[in-house]
DNA sequence: CGGCTTTGACCTGCGC
DNA sequence: GCGCAGGTCAAAGCCG
């Protein structure tokens, strides 16, 4: 993973110097590459794969396959044409590919403004929800006991238990799990944070035998779902576009590296923390565990940060139905492949490494950014780097412990009907996987990249075509945006990039 | 001078 | 009850 970085102050090692941090999720520079990319649409559509690779990186969104396809048809033929005599069937063998290729271009047409609809409906479902969200205020929190969820709602994932044994029906196959849980949106949702719920909760008068299990779950051990970030940093913190105020060190057992706490400064009270670690095993690796919910609003490079682990830790507690696309939804931070895909190729998911951990006494999903999507699932899973916490299943707020597996389910057709068929959990996934796209303008950049890699044959020779090169910055040049800011979403875009790719590459077969 | 980091003390939960 | 480890507090010091 390719980590530009700007100079930050810092303290490391106990001196002051000028260290590189990392901007994982800021956006400003996805948007200049976009306006970039704008501004040199020339539609030279024959440019090879191989540029995406090196940085070449201006990609035609207008996608002109068949120039492409049918040049690499033509010089693939190189040296077959022995003489006049052979001319004649030489073009006729050239008109029959070239009359493949158009066929082909039409379908790849076909396929892309599948998913451009796709793309299209899901971000005008995000909106509806959005809306919905607002327009509904303060007056939800007395319904969400007996409708929402438990975990999937809840800001503060520590209500869960408490909710789920109230309404447990409820918990189990609920489809009214709304996506915003994190506070990324406009910080809207953050009204409804856990305290608040509780508070309100209690009141609730619908109350049976289960009522008193609520309140023996509430005044138990408050277990918060943590999400965990490794990403390789030299920096002591990567820069998730949110203030941090560090208010403690410890020496973890365990492990020579120090850990840092911080609590969010961006807002009086904020019960957003976070600590920071290095990996013992690798010192390059940063692991940062996010915990708690923003109460405020937040700038667009956090928000985006802020939707994922919260969205993560909702899926965390809500089951492991959920917690199947955890993968697919941190892949998603910048761009993601819509949900149906990530069921057809459980390893994008599983290539980000997400981890369910019994950490105790916390729940928490390790999210992992250190390593480049494989060449297959089997490969991932025994290339997995060691993680900070043991990957195991674990029973969560009521689920059986052997329900949580290994995030690779069983291969089902995609289809986008089957968006209308999703349950709730489900629903929770795309819908944030729907709002990571959303915010990332390079989608139809990469898109192309990636079919233009296709095109080129490339799909398995190249799987490399993250979205930065894809956006003709790869190496940061022009000075347009540090290219740290898109490294680890680079990564992340890889492993929906090829998930697509794979796809497409499949469908050609 | 305000904001931040550092760091030792303190609190809490858990296992024995 | 005791010890351990994780997490937090708060005073002191540093820095712009």
């Amino acid at each position: 993973m390719i980590l530009a970085a700007h100079g930050d102050r810092a303290t490391f090692g106990g001196r002051r110097s000028e260290i590189k941090e990392v901007d994982f999720f800021s956006t400003g520079g996805a948007r200049r590459r976009n306006v970039d990319e704008d501004g040199d649409d020339g539609g030279d559509g024959s440019r090879d794969a191989g540029a995406l690779g090196r940085g070449n990186t201006t990609v035609n969104t207008a996608l002109d396959l068949l120039t492409t396809a049918a040049g690499t048809s033509v010089n693939g033929g190189e040296g077959t044409a022995a003489g006049p005599a052979s001319d004649h069937k030489e073009v006729a063998t050239v008109e029959g590919e070239l009359r493949q290729a158009g066929e082909e271009n039409r379908r790849l047409r076909r396929m892309l403004d599948d998913l451009t609809r796709s793309y299209s409906a899901l971000y005008h479902q995000f909106v509806q929800a959005q809306q919905q969200q607002q327009a509904s205020g303060a007056a939800n929190l007395m319904m969400l006991p007996a409708t929402m969820p438990a975990g999937l709602q809840f800001m503060d994932p520590r209500m869960a238990p408490a909710i789920r044994a109230a309404a447990p029906a409820a918990s189990l196959d609920g489809d009214k799990g709304d996506s915003d849980v994190g506070s990324g949106s406009g910080g809207e949702a953050d009204q409804n944070n856990g305290r608040s719920v509780q508070q309100d909760g209690t009141g609730t008068p619908e109350r049976g035998e289960n009522a008193e299990r609520a309140a023996a779950a509430a005044e138990a051990p408050l277990r918060r779902a943590r999400v965990s970030v490794r990403a390789r940093s030299e920096a002591p913190m990567i820069s998730d576009g949110c203030q941090w105020r560090k208010y403690g060190q410890k020496m973890a057992k365990g492990n020579p590296c120090p850990r840092a706490y911080y609590r969010c400064t961006m807002a009086t009270a904020c019960p957003v923390r976070k600590q920071v670690q290095r990996c013992a095993e690798d010192k390059t690796v940063l692991i940062t565990t996010y915990e708690g919910t923003h109460n405020h609003q937040l700038p667009p490079a956090a928000a985006a940060m802020a939707k994922t682990t919260s969205a993560a830790a909702a899926m965390l507690l809500s089951g492991p139905a959920a917690s199947r696309d955890i993968g697919a939804l941190f892949a998603g931070h910048h761009i993601a492949a819509p949900a149906p895909l990530f069921h057809q190729y459980p390893y994008a998911s599983a290539a980000m490494g997400a981890t369910l951990s019994a950490s105790a006494p916390f729940p928490t999903i390790t999210l992992d950014l250190t390593h480049s999507p494989p060449a297959s699932a089997a490969g991932l899973l025994q290339h997995r780097p060691p993680t900070a916490v043991p990957a195991m299943p674990f029973p969560l707020y009521g689920f059986p412990a052997a329900a949580h597996r290994p995030a690779v389910p069983p291969p089902q057709p995609p289809t986008v009907s089957s968006l209308g068929m999703m349950d709730g959990r489900n629903r929770l996934a795309l819908e944030t996987m729907t709002a990571a796209i959303t915010s990332d303008p390079n989608f139809t950049t990469a898109l192309a990249a990636a079919l233009s890699t296709i095109i080129a044959g490339g799909a398995e020779a190249a799987p490399r075509v993250g979205a930065g090169d894809a956006a003709g910055d790869g190496n940061g040049s022009g000075g347009t945006e540090p290219a740290a800011a898109t490294a680890a979403a680079a990564g992340a875009r890889e492993t929906a990039l090829h998930a697509l790719l794979q796809r497409l590459h499949d469908s050609r077969q």
